[in-house]
DNA sequence: TGAGAATACGAGCGATTACTCGCATTGTCG
DNA sequence: CGACAATGCGAGTAATCGCTCGTATTCTCA
């Protein structure tokens, strides 16, 4: 989880032996991380900026990470395990048989609610051109995200072939990916709301369209 | 249209007269610029990389236009100018009163043939997290959009109010936005069909249920 | 307690980038 | 032709940024 720091080369690295200091400064430094990226995006933000809004010197985060790439990598990894929590409680609401608008509340709220805890979170995930390096960093958990819709579509629509679920999954994300910034950049609480309520029913139209059993994908 | 070079001061600009030499190096600069956008991105391009990708010197780029902003709002600019082109054939078909899915084809065929024609044209609005430059370059190109895209909506939802038609022109924007990336980056051309496809029934399947005339927005 | 490891610092290095400037060339127009 | 403007060049400049490195401090543990 925290941080790769020091050669990723997986041979001989030697591990230096965190100590509880140093456990607690990764943190801040995530924590700041996140902060900048929200605020600035991950381009414009400097890695000196990052160690000023943790307290730290810049040399002092380079301890820890080996490049601003590796700053982002240990994020993603950070966001994921906390999202990973959610994939139980979801996985128990999809075996009920609810009808599909629960089913994508369940979803979508603590989604929801996860990107306006995490403000730095979209700055990772929900851009469409990324920087080559920060695309790899993110790869794995983008991968591993898609996993899951997929899980989730695979139940909705059943009998479906494997790359039919994928792309349906794939389509999902982005609907999401796309909606999100019109919701954390809400003007009030009450706009907010209204643009949850869109995204909720843009992905609840599309899904169920999905399975009312279209035989042939896209327009008649 | 091409290029607010020298000082963007609107009092005492003296607007040189161009030669038409001037006038093919800004068409040249801008094919250029829309080439290195498409293929790096608005961040990593550098504006001696639009000046070695047009044959012509750094100081030249400069002869024309102020900064590198700049050059994003002259393309911006003209591809608003492309667009508009589709706007006349746009109000003919919606004053027929065809079907919902004709209608969309309509509007997105050409869109999507529009961006992948222009790669350029995502990289300067297709992005969720814009530098501040380039989001104040392209912003009254965007307002353009979102009036036109309103026209649309406003004929398809007679009736509604303003705030509303505006809240589903953005939605129906963002879907757009979020989708073009699938189909620009699709592998092969089948792929890419395929994915237009999804956007098409994406985009059918919301407008369907706002004209379903469902009286509260949002979820049930 | 003492030795070695981990943590911390921050000035500054090397590379990159947007942009400039002095000067040469080409076009315009009387 | 002659004067002036427009075009063209490209090495250079100032600023920024990711990252390093020498050194000082704090912690661990035998």
């Amino acid at each position: 989880m925290g941080g790769t720091a020091e050669a990723a080369g997986g041979a001989g690295a030697p591990a230096r032996r965190r100590q509880a200091r140093g456990q607690k400064r990764i943190e801040e430094i995530l924590r700041a991380a996140a902060e900048v990226f929200g605020e600035q995006g991950y381009d414009a933000t400097t890695t000196n900026a990052i160690a000023a809004r943790a307290g730290i010197s810049p040399g002092s985060l380079y301890q820890f990470f080996a490049n601003k790439d590796d700053v982002a990598r240990a994020l993603a990894e950070r966001y994921a395990a906390r999202l990973a929590t959610l994939r139980a409680e979801l996985d128990t609401v999809a075996r009920d048989g609810r009808d599909l608008d629960e089913l994508v509340a369940a979803v979508l709220d603590p989604l929801v609610a996860f990107n306006l805890a995490h403000p730095g979170f979209k700055a990772l995930f929900a851009r469409t051109d990324m920087p080559a390096g920060l695309r790899e960093a993110v790869a794995p958990v983008h991968a591993a995200i898609h996993g899951r819709v997929a899980e989730l579509v695979g139940q909705l629509l059943p009998g479906r072939p494997a790359d039919e679920v994928a792309r349906v999954a794939t389509v999902s994300i982005q609907l999401v990916r796309g909606m999100i910034p019109l919701i954390t950049g809400a003007a009030g609480e009450r706009e907010r709301e209204v643009m949850t309520g869109e995204l909720h029913v843009v992905v609840v139209s599309y899904l169920r369209r999905q399975t009312a059993g279209a035989g042939e994908p896209g327009r008649a």
